[in-house]
DNA sequence: ATATAAAAATACCAGTTAGTATGTTTTTGT
DNA sequence: ACAAAAACATACTAACTGGTATTTTTATAT
């Protein structure tokens, strides 16, 4: 009993050092020697742990990744409250709330997406499957909006969410090539002009 | 004379080849290697007129993804006509035409920009330069709309021109995960919403 | 024609890569 | 106490990396 947890709380730490790395420098980029040092173990232990990179890089996007989606920008959306206020807050305090550190380096999943995106299926699946969780959770909240009438009847769900996420993500990654949060600003200001034309 | 056309030919035989490589395969896991063998020529030849794979890809960057970037999105927005009509048109249809392969691997210019724009100064500079050109013209795009008055007054030209170019960004990244234009179709719905918003 | 310079090829280097083979140490069930 | 298994370490491989040094080929100017 005593094996697992040392076992468990290995995984998470190459896991936890794995992440940070594939965030700064990229999953292809960063080698498996990089990520052992950080742990202060051997290469012996991790492939002992993992049979492959593959295997690590889907567990960090299933763990991590999504983690971070979920406790950020999908969580928030099924708390209670007015809908359409809920939606506006979630989009600007998020990225308001960004240390300099991830503004720089953009965000985990677009990083991943863009990088991994077209190359294998299986991190095709596990990226897709934190996109459509989002989305889902954004319909449903919009739905919450209509009944409510929070939110105009006559826009399509679907549509809204899949606007939202993709300017999010876009600019995520686009503001990687300023120093400075100008580029943010108009992109709320641009954002706050899409919210109005939903809002009931 | 002769001598130099043949230069100047190998130069851009190198660049395309590089060019198709980093888009399919990503700039730091293409390597010279696999560049000249596609151009059957030796790696002699690539560092006789390269002094390093960083400048061969801020010479991709300056020629084939901004000249992708200027053809497709920029210069249609410079063409006489209804502003409005203009900035619908180029958004929706550019991504309509897209040929499959370009769906799959997403904006060369996106591609570049989540892969380096958080690590070399040069590579910021030279993608930014493309993104502030994009932004300039749809302004001016944008501004020309209102004098003509097929678009609102009271909106900001630059937030708009950022919001436009996030999403459209977002979206051929997120594109990738996916085996279908199902996505593709809801972020053009959204799209339509936002235009309607500054459409006057 | 020939010396010179540019273009390209060949051979090489030291460092890095994912992954393997084979150990040693630690934990565990008996 | 001890055999088995899990956790981890060490040493290694073959292929690949960006880049250099050196030589051969081709073009050019006189």
């Amino acid at each position: 009993m005593q094996q697992e947890l040392k076992s468990e709380f290995t995984k998470q730490l190459i896991i936890d050092k794995a992440f940070n790395l594939f965030y700064e420098h990229g999953f292809k980029t960063t080698s498996i020697d990089k990520i052992m040092k950080e742990t202060a173990l051997s290469k012996g232990a991790f492939y002992h742990h993992y049979k492959s990179k593959k295997e690590l890089g889907l567990e960090v996007i299933q763990l991590k990744v999504q983690k971070r989606v979920v406790d950020g920008m999908i969580a928030p959306l099924k708390e209670p409250g007015n809908a359409f206020d809920i939606l506006e807050s979630v989009f600007i305090n998020r990225l308001k709330e960004f240390p300099f550190y991830d503004k720089q380096h953009g965000c985990p999943m677009n990083n991943f997406i863009n990088e991994l995106g077209d190359n294998e299926v299986l991190y095709q699946t596990a990226l897709k499957s934190i996109i459509e969780k989002w989305k889902a959770a954004l319909i449903e909240l919009i739905e919450r909006g209509k009944r409510e009438n929070s939110i105009k009847q006559e826009i399509s769900n679907q549509a809204v969410a899949v606007y939202l996420i993709s300017s999010f993500e876009g600019i995520r990654g686009i503001r990687k090539l300023y120093d400075n949060d100008a580029i943010l600003v108009d992109y709320l200001s641009g954002l706050q002009l899409y919210l109005k034309q939903i809002k009931v």
